[in-house]
RNA sequence: GCCGAUUUAGCUUAGCUGGUGGAGCGAGGGACUGUUAAUCCCAAGGUCGUGGGUUCGAGCCCCACAAUCGGCGCCA
């Protein structure tokens, strides 16, 4: 007999069918001659409905005894009832334990660990993440993320972009220094990448479409609900392109993750208390751009201490994405606030020519991104002027002194997407094994 | 790096002015032929994070350390 899976028993495609069902038992309740098994498989869970008559005292028993999250084989007739979770039921004709546990070592997670935790983790889900992966909101997390993904890879393979890899160990940082991972290296230091970018603008004069999607490692202490040390990174390279340009990709991309979830999880979105209106605003509607001078003067006129030249912090964030329903580009940044590779403004050289994405609901900067600074005489000019050294980067630069053009790119944080999207209370809860300055464990 | 908080059974927690630490869930034993986190009965399970101090007496007060959580800086 081929086995199916619980979610098509669910949605009606075997009733009244002899079905064999494999799976974990998710609990188990009933009496000396009745036994509901609730059984779950990656598709759903089922309630079997095991008789002492039917199956014999030998299987009875063997089933009665099977503690949470053994896994079983069961086979017996779909039947439709009420009084199931789901409308359906097995009548369990036979079956059989395949891997036990041992009721000396329960399983550990119990429901009263779940409710605790509210949707959200405790140090005890943490530490035993391994084992949480499995219960049902986890594992919505996870097809959750895994359309999110999919819908990355999409977008950019519609448009005929090239996915390329960078290395993961690099010689130099991206972002700032101090949050670099040193990894000995045979004698040397090397470090773990924070980003892609500077590996792509090598290959964007053979490419010129290009995209990834791979971590990225920052040694931030940082304790909040944004923040991984290491995180999914989503980035991508256009030869000739504006920073305009880059904006449509990036909003493009991001409505594109909101569309697919729509489309293949909703109920999985709805399962977690997300609003599925909320989710279509963001899918459908375009989202605005606002310079960095109108952020400032609007954060001023909202009594908020800020000066000219500051970059914006979250606290700033904040209060200016609190009354946004839609997430917006802030653009033109000063110089002052942004590292030596961003392309300085031609129309005016106080800014330049970049972007931020800030999601609304307090999730923060989604993407970072914009055009590169792209001659060799500017790119030179700029190390210089910030005190970074140039050894590191003489790849970057030299990629400059063989036919440079404009270009530009982004990098989206992929799991800060999907806590957006999915409403989730912590970046922790959309990555399976979460890393940040406290945790490599397990 | 900074600020705030927490730490009591496998898990989640209560614990009064300092006077012999209670419960729910889980696991164990038993009852029950339609349960929905099943229910009912029984019994077990604690060096109260670690180390010091105050006191006749500390889960509770004081000090140090540790682990964890939340927030900030920084960023995606």
């Amino acid at each position: 007999m081929k086995s199916v899976f619980i979610g098509d028993v669910q949605s009606g495609a075997h009733d009244g069918a002899e079905v064999e069902l494999k799976g974990w038992v998710k609990r188990t309740r009933g009496n000396n001659n009745l036994r509901f098994v609730v059984l779950r498989d990656s598709t759903g869970s089922i309630q079997c409905v095991v008789k002492r008559d039917t199956v014999g005292d030998e299987v009875f028993a063997l089933l009665s005894e099977a503690l949470i999250e053994s896994s079983m084989i069961l086979k017996g007739t779909v039947k439709v009832d009420e009084r199931a979770d789901g409308g359906h039921e097995l009548a369990v004709l036979s079956g059989n334990v395949v891997g036990g546990v041992d009721p000396e070592r329960p399983f550990p997670i119990t429901e009263s660990a779940m409710v605790a935790a509210d949707g959200g983790e405790t140090e005890f889900l943490l530490d035993n993440r391994h084992l949480y992966l499995r219960t049902s909101r986890m594992t919505t997390m996870l097809q959750i993320r895994s359309s999110a993904f999919g819908a990355i890879h999409g977008y950019f393979r519609d448009l005929d972009f090239v996915e390329y890899q960078a290395p993961n160990f690099v010689a130099g940082a991206v972002e700032g220094g101090s949050t670099l991972f040193e990894v000995p290296y045979f004698g040397r230091t090397a470090y773990l990448t924070q980003s892609w970018q500077l590996y792509a603008e090598a290959a964007m004069p053979a490419l010129e479409r290009l995209y990834t999607v791979a971590p990225s490692f920052r040694a931030e202490k940082s304790r909040t609900r944004r923040h991984l040390t290491e995180f999914w990174h989503a980035e991508m390279e256009v030869a000739w392109a504006s920073n305009d340009e880059i904006m449509q990709h990036g909003e493009g991309v991001v409505r594109r993750i909101a569309a697919t979830l729509l489309e293949e999880r909703s109920d999985a979105l709805e399962s977690l208390g997300r609003d599925l209106n909320t989710v279509e605003r963001y899918a459908e509607s375009p989202y605005p751009r606002m310079r960095y001078d109108e952020a400032v003067e609007t954060l001023q006129g909202m009594g908020v201490d800020i000066e000219w030249g500051q970059d914006l912090d979250y606290s700033k964030e904040k209060v200016l994405t609190q009354d946004f329903d839609v997430p917006h580009f802030l653009t033109h940044y000063p110089k002052v606030a942004k590292p030596f590779y961003h392309r300085v403004d031609p129309d005016d050289d106080a800014y330049v020519l970049c972007h931020d994405l800030l999601a609304p609901e307090g999730y923060g900067e989604i993407i970072g991104g914009g055009e590169r600074t792209w001659s060799e005489e500017e790119i030179l000019a700029r190390i210089d002027e910030e005190g970074v050294p140039r050894e590191p980067y003489q790849f970057y630069i030299d990629t400059r002194a063989y036919g440079g053009v404009p270009h530009g790119g982004f990098g989206l944080g992929v799991d800060r997407v999907i806590a957006w999207l999915a409403g989730a209370d912590h970046i922790r809860e959309v990555i399976p094994f979460p890393r940040d300055s406290r945790r490599v464990t397990p």
